[in-house]
DNA sequence: AGCGCACTACGTACGCTGTACGTAACTAGG
DNA sequence: CCTAGTTACGTACAGCGTACGTAGTGCGCT
């Protein structure tokens, strides 16, 4: 009857194996594994449906009788990785296990430099994400607020993580398709921006990048950051 | 000689215009609009070199003339909307100033959805970013800290601006090429959901969505995360 | 037992993308 | 005036997501 669906589907509400027909050469684990093998190694513009499609040793269009469009292929990949985070028994010390968490998270973005850029509110609740929010819901227990107030702040976290890891990460990822090196292309940037701010038409951006300021320490700089942000939510 | 470029290139170093050779018939400026209004009307998506180059009514290669890589034109783009900032003489209260950038900031999001999925730290110091960062730096003059510290703040109150547009406007821009409406769209996820949440294996979460918080302000919400953020770093 | 259907597998094809390359017209500097 | 560097643009190629059709397979029902 109808030729294409006109209901939206959820990738995790349709069933992996639904007991006809030949039994299916992979499951969701094997393709979700195969896609983020390619990201990790050539970056996210290797995961094509070709690409993972080869990888698992099959045929294109054999994939999509699993993943049926390629955004769920990358709801798979958050998932997938997202179920890399540790879960713990909550200290009772919800501060301490909220810098725990989003350390971790630091961590996996930077074993997974694809992942900030599918971050999104829209890929959330993914069986991995559900469990990942309880967890993080646990550890704040400790927190006399409503829930609805400690998810604001839960996403102000992620998003204050993602973001900065993402901007520490922008550089590195993009650069890897590129015919020139970084060093080369930090050069070019710089000579420009060391033009701009000779101009004079700028003087506090100039006094920022003259200023003495030593070796940033990213480490110290994002804690700083993290310890702001709990910091504000208790006062 | 060389036939590819082994050096790379910033546009904003690269001269508009060298003087030999015909007129040309459009500038930056000219193609930045081209593009914007096209990703205004359309999403990102709608923005490739061949309907720019339609939208200016010219052929698809001769854009390559004023923009080499696709990337150069997302450049153009962000700097262009980035000229609507409004850059006023600082009042002396630097909160109420970046409160007021961090509003603007935000109409500006709203005004061109597509600007949180292209904003990238490699994308900056385009001539109007060093405008504007000026222009925050200045209203941090009452500030005693150091250039780099005030830079920090800066970057984590952009990122959390960018974050919280980015999940406001996320489902909205996603939607537009959709099949299927965003109502119905919901509709699903929230039914799925709902089935994972009654299954009992995440009571806070149940909780939370259960929990009668009536509509959410987006307002008041932005407007606390603002305040998290720039209390904690005045004392 | 065996029919039928839902499922898997996959080749082909379409329209789209970014962009490398070659050619023709044009104009400012020597 | 000549010529070198630029603009303009058509053609072409490799790659993408995916619609569609066909063939084969095995579970569930009668």
């Amino acid at each position: 009857m109808a030729g294409r669906p006109a209901v939206p589907q959820v990738i995790w509400a349709r069933p992996e194996r639904t007991g006809r027909g030949p039994r299916p050469a992979f499951n969701r684990a094997d393709i979700a594994a195969a896609a983020v093998r390619l990201a990790d190694e050539g970056g996210l513009d290797a995961v094509s449906m070709r690409h993972v499609a080869a990888e698992l040793g099959c045929g294109t269009m054999s994939l999509y009788n699993y993943v049926p469009r390629k955004e769920d292929l990358h709801e798979l990949m958050v998932d997938a990785v997202g179920g890399e985070h540790e879960l713990w028994e909550p200290s009772g010390d919800w501060r301490a296990d909220l810098r725990r968490v989003a350390h971790q998270t630091r961590e996996l973005m930077r074993r997974h430099p694809w992942l900030p850029r599918l971050m999104s509110p829209v890929y959330g609740f993914s069986p991995n994400a559900l469990r990942f929010l309880e967890h993080c819901l646990a550890c704040m227990d400790p927190l006399d607020a409503p829930y609805g107030t400690k998810l604001q702040l839960l996403a102000l976290l992620n998003g204050c993580v993602t973001t900065y890891v993402a901007n520490e990460l922008a550089t590195a990822e993009r650069t890897r398709a590129l015919p020139w090196s970084e060093e080369q292309e930090n050069q070019v940037r710089i000579a420009y921006l060391g033009g701009q701010i000779a101009s004079g038409a700028y003087p506090r951006m100039a006094a920022a990048f003259t200023e003495d300021a030593g070796p940033i320490d990213l480490e110290a700089v994002f804690a700083w950051m993290l310890d702001r942000v709990l910091d504000s939510f208790a006062p």
